[in-house]
DNA sequence: TCTATTTACCGTAATATTACGTTATAACAG
DNA sequence: CTGTTATAACGTAATATTACGGTAAATAGA
C-alpha cells in the first residue's frame, strides 16, 4: 500500500490491522482454512488445492509467516508449515473482544 | 494492491476477504471502534480523534461503505454514519466460524 | 446574502500488493 | 553423479492503497 501511519494509533490497533491482514485476501483465507483442517501442510499441498503458482503461494506463506500466525518448519527439501497457536488465539481474542460489543440498531436509513 | 484473482476462491473466502479489509488498517478499526463507542459519528469528528486529514478519512469512511459495513445518511451539510447491523453481523459469524475450529497445539517449532 | 461548516472529489506522489516466470538451492532416490 | 521434488528468492509488470493539499458543493445560521 502507501504510507500507513502506524506511529500514529495505538499499538492495540496497530496489532489487530496486522492480524486482520491474515484474512484480507481469499488466497490467505484458503489457506488459513486448509491449515485448520489438516493441521499441517507444506507449499506444494497447497499448489495442488488452490489456482495459482508456486511462487505466488509462497509469497502469501511468506506473508502469513511474518505476520507471526503461522510457522515453517524445515524438514528436508520440505517446510513444514502450521498454525502458530498462541497468535492465532491473540487474534481470536482480538476479533472476539470487538464482535462482542454491543451494536446499536441501524440509527441510519 | 496488484490484481486479485478472486473469480478463482469461493464466494465465502471472498466475502469474508472483503469483511476482513474492515480491519486491516488501524484507521479503520479506530473508525469502527469509535463507531461502537458513539453509535453514530459525522466525518468531522473522526478528523478531531485521529491525527489524520479529512481527505484521508473521508477515504476510509468511503471504503468501509463500499464494504457495506457502515452506512450514511445526508443530513443537511452532514453525512451520518453509522454500523450496519447485518453486514456486521455476518462478519461477526464469519469471523466466529473461522475462530471456532479447533486448532491442534503447535506441530512444528 | 454572506459566512462558516461539512463533506465529496480531483490530482499527485510514494509505496505496497499481487501475480508470474525464472532461477537457485537443498535433500533424497536410484 | 544425476534426476526428481520441494521450496525459496529474484526480477518484472500491473494495479491498489495511503496520504495529502486543494477545490467545489451544499446546507445552516447570522
Amino acid at each position: 500500500m502507501g504510507i500507513t501511519k502506524s506511529e500514529l494509533f495505538e499499538k492495540r490497533q496497530n496489532r489487530m490491522a496486522l492480524l486482520a491482514k491474515a484474512f484480507d485476501h481469499p488466497a490467505r483465507v484458503a489457506i488459513m482454512e486448509y491449515l485448520l483442517n489438516n493441521q499441517t501442510c507444506i507449499c506444494n499441498d497447497l499448489v495442488t488445492e488452490l489456482p495459482l503458482s508456486q511462487s505466488t503461494i509462497n509469497q502469501h506463506l511468506k506473508e502469513l509467516k511474518q505476520i507471526g500466525i503461522i510457522k515453517g518448519e524445515i524438514e528436508g527439501p520440505k517446510v513444514n508449515y502450521c498454525i502458530d497457536v498462541a497468535v492465532w488465539e491473540e487474534a481470536r481474542d482480538m476479533f472476539m473482544n470487538m464482535f462482542s460489543k454491543p451494536v446499536a440498531a441501524n440509527l441510519c436509513d
